[in-house]
DNA sequence: CTGTTAGCGCCTTCAA
DNA sequence: TTGAAGGCGCTAACAG
């Protein structure tokens, strides 16, 4: 059990045992188009099962040109909301027989550069790349570079978030879902509102926060400068600008945190300082995040079927490639909760 | 920017871009031991960098006969607890220049040997299987023989939870954990016990019962044999264990989930019966989920330490093989919150 | 239907 | 230090 390394099982030693030339070994082992006599397709599979004959799928990609591997980039798989994604991607990989690679980012664009490039070296059949995208346009550039030639080369690529580039998206109405969002919070009667915010430079939140604010212009809601914090994408974010909030004073009754994680750190601040949920002041988040959907009192939110999302994406890498590229809208849901009762 | 699939530039077109041999352009580019002229290495970058290189790494795997890529085996990567582990195990293998390769199981044993035997066929440097043995032993027969294929290819192979394979594995002290759980809350006056367990063949789930129960022994609790349900190893097997268990009547002061995903679902049966928290119950968990710390009450739990343990699982890939498996153990921490309060 | 053979792109002895 | 050449395992023409 713990020899050194012996080479497995070769295509060729599945023929000789059987019998039959490596072509045919091929042909009835490895999907092909070509029919292959039952008697012999019959000794070659049972070879192949007596030596545990495993294909190498390097060598098999090499004279193919192209793996079916498919590598998804995530900003941190750890939040909830890409593993949400992740989990769509993988199950609609795993229907069509394809592979997937992932890596995490940790949010810098750089390892996105880096990971295209690993994964042109892959041949990998197609790149998924999940997250939103920054306000930098030289970053956007070579990223635009980095995808054109791994398409070159025979790849597809997908963005999930903003059409920022000319390649497949899947486009996530973040500015609808927040207009929709703010026009049901002054339907609750809400007038004054904040917003704690993602980092200016990430579109998600710039998108969020837009949407939020022509909800509020159409439906009749004030958000004063003062009452729009920027901090991370992350509870500790929301934390740290929910605080910031309450100590600079605020007459907001209504605070929309621009994603889910955000609105609970926004809410544990409240709780810091003795303000009961639900109470002076209502949370909204988006997203929808299913871990927590069990908080108290219940978050209201913009749900975004992230699942869906990213079997979306899979599906675009198996279309074929058009003339120009696709693009496909996924709208969000306004879900409102407890965290947000009527004011009276 | 629509064309056809235009091949990528090979070695052999950087060789000549660069006027040198094959055998120089591989040696000044891709790592090797022996050493080539600076101004030739020179050349070659620039003529690499100028065609916009990359190595087309299943040649390269094929030529060296193994891969960089970890395979990352994980019953569902939505769920918080695999996706903290996969993070670990992500950015260790960043640190260590290896990519990961993922695939969720959905809890299917049979999933996880389809994906073992596609990873010896990828020549994978390594498979990590993360979460919980079954017991079955057929299915553990087959595992091993899998597994044991993949190691005699040379390949490596790491399981985290239990040791039930003759493999290196990151064991996590379940049992030790939820006796030290059971042994603070008989400290907090609790008497009465229930505890909502995982499916029963699960081994994570079995060990945490065992090792609650052998707490309360040793430190004067009572559990009912009654007060011990069994559903499935999630948020609605939570709600749905202990929705039973209120139906049931039960005089508990105190119920034990086997994981926190199941702890949150009861306590959602709790308000959904208008049993207030913390109240009349006191609800504790398993494992210290970073998503769920602030739901209300915060939840006592045994604290896992997710990520090191993903990134442990990288380490014992990176350790030369020894002549018998390794095993790293990790234990948890019983952390007290207020879904638990001294009973008075 | 079956077999033969030429690569796929790279690494690595072996010679020079 | 550099170059030439064999082979890694498999697929896909091309013959038979």
């Amino acid at each position: 059990m713990v020899d050194q390394a012996v080479p497995s099982a070769t295509l060729m030693d599945v023929a000789r045992l059987a019998g039959v030339s490596l072509a045919t070994a091929s042909r009835s082992l490895n999907g092909s188009t070509r029919q292959v006599g039952e008697d012999l397709r019959r000794r070659v599979v049972l070879a192949a099962v007596e030596l545990n004959y495993t294909a190498n799928a390097q060598a098999q990609a090499m004279a193919r040109g192209r793996t079916d591997v498919v590598g998804l980039l995530v900003h941190d798989i750890a939040d909830p909301y890409f593993s949400s994604i992740a989990a769509g991607v993988m199950r609609a990989a795993e229907d069509h027989g394809l592979l997937v690679t992932m890596a995490s980012t940790l949010r810098r664009p750089e390892s996105e550069l880096d990971y295209v490039a690993a994964l042109r070296g892959q041949r990998a059949r197609a790149v998924v790349l999940a997250g939103s995208r920054v306000d930098d346009p030289e970053m956007l550039r070579r990223l635009g570079s980095e995808l054109a030639s791994f398409e070159a080369t025979g790849g597809r690529a997908v963005m999930i978030s903003q059409k920022k580039l000319p390649v497949d998206t899947v486009l996530l109405e973040n500015r609808a879902g927040a207009k929709a969002l703010a026009e049901s919070l002054v339907g609750l009667g809400h007038r004054r509102f904040a917003v704690l915010s993602g980092p200016r430079d990430l579109l998600t939140s710039r998108d969020r926060l837009a949407g939020f604010q022509s909800g509020l212009a159409a439906a009749g809601g004030e958000l004063d400068p003062r009452n729009v914090l920027q901090d991370s994408f992350t509870r500790d974010g929301g934390l740290s600008a929910m605080t910031r909030l309450l100590d600079q004073g605020t007459d907001a009754t209504c605070v929309f945190a621009a994603n889910d994680v955000m609105a609970v750190g926004a809410m544990a601040a409240l709780r810091q300082q003795g303000i009961g949920l639900p109470g002076r002041i209502a949370v909204a988040g988006f997203d929808d995040i299913l871990t927590l959907r069990d908080i108290t009192p219940g978050l209201t939110t913009v749900r975004l079927p992230l699942e869906e999302v990213g079997a979306a994406a899979i599906d675009l890498v198996l279309q074929p490639r058009g003339d120009r590229p696709r693009v496909r809208r996924v709208k969000g849901q306004v879900v409102l909760r407890d965290s947000t009762p009527p004011l009276t």
